[in-house]
DNA sequence: ACGGTTACTTAACACCGTTAACCTGTCTCG
DNA sequence: CGAGACAGGTTAACGGTGTTAAGTAACCGT
């Protein structure tokens, strides 16, 4: 029978949904096999016919906040010919990701290391493809002479890795309320700017 | 009896030993109430007796990583009379002392928000101090024509974020293989340094 | 010697992820 | 038509978790 199949991707969609609804209201650690079952009127065990342990269950869920990133930063990614204006605007769309889905942005980002030891390797590489907007982008910048970057792959990376510092910061509260967000946000990408400008003024 | 207080305090410590060890072991996902009791040979419950729950027992941890830190950073701040070079040197010294004790990093601030919903906020203050070597030294090359910055406070978290990104995603192992860890933090701390260096010359 | 306190234990609860065993209807093939 | 395989689901259970309630045994001052 060819529902057959169509309902049981439908019954894997629909425990995704309610993975995503636990996420959503109580954050990753509100996620359980029992209330996912729950939520869709099954038994827990029934989950492990679509998911082979809760792990895959989180991973499907991180793949769907990575395409999420990923259509977010490609909108981002070809509008506009300055360079550096891009590379303001990618960072300014990666912290908003960060910002506005704060429960997906933690078990994409900043779940524990050994909660991803299952997780297949081939996925890690599709999901730091996400950050090579940010690579491409700084090549053009170079080519026009509007940075200067002399380890490309380490540049942005280490973009990346200060958008993170500031998103995850924020998300867990550990930054001082009375530092101004947007400010923190502004000097944070306007750091990224002038650490990368072209620096022969000064020789 | 005055050594009842003391055995009592000794308990305590050994309790948090015990904590330590299973920290470092297998990380904070490894400290278990039953592993900790047993490590000590005491019975799971006794540990209640000198800590509300397990988020307490962690917090204590915490403190005890936060001291780690004062510790290293207070050492740094001091020494050599260029602030430009006692701040890369701070930056230099918090990478480190991150890579060095990733458990204690992780358990320091890269904790699941919801975990630290119990922690006293006056605790979250002193936690931050650390961070307050980065602000001074800044306002000393400020003052000193060696740097240029608008908002100091959202400046100095600026920097902390970077860092706290660069340290999160070696330790989470979530950067790239091919990107040389080295090159990375030296990119980092340069893009600091470039991004708080005085503009003039452009005007 | 006795009541109270201190330090500690055992037993239990509710929850967790996960596995094994079982049930039940449907489809296939002789 | 009937039997067997199979897909899809269930219940029961295991070992583990944090945590609480109740009980025990030693010590203390009066």
């Amino acid at each position: 029978m060819s529902t057959s199949s169509d309902e049981s991707a439908d019954l894997r969609e629909s425990i995704l949904d309610a993975a995503n609804e636990l996420l959503l209201d109580a954050g990753y650690t509100g996620i359980t096999m029992r209330k996912v079952a729950d939520r869709i009127g099954y038994s827990a065990t029934t989950i492990y016919l679509h998911f082979a342990n809760k792990d895959a269950l989180l991973h499907a869920l991180i793949e769907r906040g990575y395409r999420l990133l990923h259509s977010a930063m490609h909108r981002v990614a070809d509008e506009g010919a300055d360079p550096i204006a891009r590379i303001e605007a990618l960072c300014r769309c990666y912290v908003r990701f960060g910002l506005d889905h704060p429960a997906y942005y933690e078990v994409m980002f900043m779940l524990h290391p050994r909660f991803m030891e299952r997780y297949p390797a081939d996925k890690y590489r599709e999901a730091r493809r996400n950050m090579d907007a940010f690579a491409q982008t700084l090549v053009e910048a170079q080519r026009a002479g509007k940075a200067q970057v002399s380890d490309l792959r380490a540049g942005a990376n280490a973009i990346w890795a200060m958008l993170h510092g500031v998103v995850s910061l924020l998300i867990a509260r550990r930054m001082d309320v009375r530092v101004d967000r947007d400010a923190l946000i502004d000097t944070s990408i306007r750091g990224v700017v002038r650490s990368i400008a072209p620096t022969a003024v000064l020789a």
